[in-house]
DNA sequence: TGTACATCAGTGAACGCGCGTTCACTGATGTAC
DNA sequence: TGTACATCAGTGAACGCGCGTTCACTGATGTAC
């Protein structure tokens, strides 16, 4: 075993504990986390119940383990769009576009977080809470950079992130329940929230 | 029998209806309705596993009774605080002050619309997002009837609607989970938002 | 008011079933020399 | 390179348990006369 490679076994163990993962992650389409069956996951893969105890120590700790996986790929997403100094309008165009490939791509994903944000499983709906949170911060942090936000307090900026970050679940779960023929009129919708928020934030100092 | 009242069997089943819908209310602090079971619901109540289905066909139909009697009370409420010709700032300060209250009165109906929402039973999903787009239609409707909004077309005012009630949403999501110590910072906050989205509204026209 | 019959909310026993967890095991992979 | 031993991911059988649903029933309430 070469000092990069992973072994036989650890890449045969990834593999398993990876498996389990997209099977949960199906079967949370029908259903919520909470009562999700740790012998209907392992049935989906294709080993012994047994077997999962090898990788969780039960289904709150898969929960745990998909927020990580749902919520990483959005921080470099957004921060793509918002790092860019653009016009304000092409901005609101691109996020939305960005929040409806994402939501085409990885469906699954956006409906766990959608769903288990609020759901019956404390230990999820905190790592969700504190995922948003960070990307919440990560957020702030791009805005306070943009020129609009001269002589805004650090917790103005804050707050207008977290309005941000809530009208873009908002909008992903919306893609996600909508039929492909009201897209348009979702993303249409989006857009035009997002320039009232831009309008307000562009008056915010003169009130 | 009088013509006005129920009969003694007809209160009675009506009363034992209620405590199913209290109990099972009761038990979904702690999970969600897809693993809720009929069982629970009638251990908690005292009447036999069978005397359930004498009030729901299954544990989704209950859910979309709760659904009737959580979103019920919102509108009359929420139109009280729009309804009056006042100060934008003083709309904001008791709206937010109304939701606070809605949310330490009941709690657990609060929690339930937030997890449900986006949970794992189609047809409570659906009943919600039926009951919130009416809901939306009737702040709509208030929202036209203000100064602020003349020129705007309706399909603006709808969207702006939208807003408010995902805000809503939001909130009263947010004072649930949190300890009373960040009450007040959850008002603030979400105080502010609306300030900032009643500024994007006044400038809404001249954009 | 009194009687005879109908209704029906709630009972309690029974059913087959899938659940989460435990355990000693197997056999491929890894390590030391 | 070859050998002897250690590790450990996955097995398969077993367990006790609570689940949703069915059914014939009971007895209080309602209705007709």
């Amino acid at each position: 075993m070469s000092s990069n490679t992973l072994g036989v076994r650890q890449a045969q163990k990834q593999k398993t504990r990876q498996a389990l993962l997209e099977a949960g992650l199906g079967l949370l389409e029908e259903q919520s986390l909470s009562s999700l069956g740790l012998r209907e996951v392992t049935r989906v893969v294709g080993v012994a119940p047994a077997a999962f105890y090898r990788h969780f120590r039960d289904i709150a700790d898969l929960g745990v383990a998909l927020v990580e996986e749902s919520l990483g790929s959005l921080h470099v997403m957004i921060r793509a769009v918002l790092g860019e100094q653009a016009d304000a309008e092409e901005v609101i165009d691109r996020s939305v576009e960005v929040v409806a490939a994402h939501v085409r791509l990885h469906p699954a994903h956006v409906r766990f977080v959608a769903r288990e944000r609020h759901g019956g499983v404390r230990a999820v709906r905190e790592a969700i809470a504190a995922e948003l949170a960070r990307f919440g911060d990560e957020v702030a942090e791009a805005l306070a950079t943009q020129e609009v936000s001269d002589g805004w307090s650090a917790e103005d900026v804050r707050m207008l992130a977290g309005l941000y970050v809530d009208h873009l679940v908002m909008t992903a779960s919306a893609f996600l329940e909508a039929p492909p023929e009201e897209e348009r009129r979702i993303a249409d919708t989006a857009r035009r929230q997002l320039r009232l928020i831009s309008l307000g934030r562009r008056h915010w100092r003169d009130a």
